[in-house]
DNA sequence: CAGAATCCGCCGCGATACTG
DNA sequence: CAGTATCGCGGCGGATTCTG
């Protein structure tokens, strides 16, 4: 039971499951990430990407060019936590819409 | 994809997880969520159950008895949940205790 | 473009005390 | 036994500024 803990901690934090979501199955730039995502700073964005990374369930690859250019992608392992992701998804399509018919707000 | 965000509010709160976790396919007694979950205070206990009954994931049913007896169990919807507490155990268990071998750092 | 470093506000959570 | 009410802290996340 205390492996969902140790997932949990993961997966702790506001922005690391659309983190992931966007990340899966392609390889994204910072500023793409950071476009994505629209409202959080970078700062924010950072430590959440530093987190992730930590956990070992993204990869960060830097290319030594002029302009600076790294790219995220999933590891193996983060590609476990997909079926995560998608059961969450799935549990939101068919509780969350319904309940913001006529209220969009934000 | 916001219907992730819609699940992860739901989720969002350290115990969330673990009181869904032990209502499993059972009902329980608020002293027994509570001496299972140990750690926490009764008013943290009784906000996340509130919280969680609030999103309508799990039922609270009060019994008009002279010591108070009021009993938790999942709703359809509550049910919905445990393909994610499943999903997030199993990758617990695969990633989370070889890691903590010999490395406990923080 | 992709950070690092710093400061700050919020609130989630815990501790405590009191109640029916 | 199962709460409610209040207070306070810690830590996450945000905003800003400065770099290579």
């Amino acid at each position: 039971m205390y492996a969902i803990a140790f997932t949990q901690n993961i997966l702790y934090g506001r922005w690391k499951y659309f983190i992931l979501w966007y990340l899966k199955g392609t390889t994204r730039r910072y500023s793409d990430i950071k476009n994505f995502l629209g409202d959080l700073s970078q700062g924010s964005l950072t430590k959440q990407l530093r987190e992730l990374e930590n956990d070992g369930v993204i990869a960060r690859e830097v290319f030594p060019v002029v302009p600076p250019k790294v790219e995220y992608s999933l590891t193996e392992k983060g590609m476990k936590l997909i079926p995560v992701l998608d059961m969450m998804e799935a549990f939101g399509k068919e509780y969350g819409e319904q309940a913001k018919s006529t209220n969009d707000n934000e």
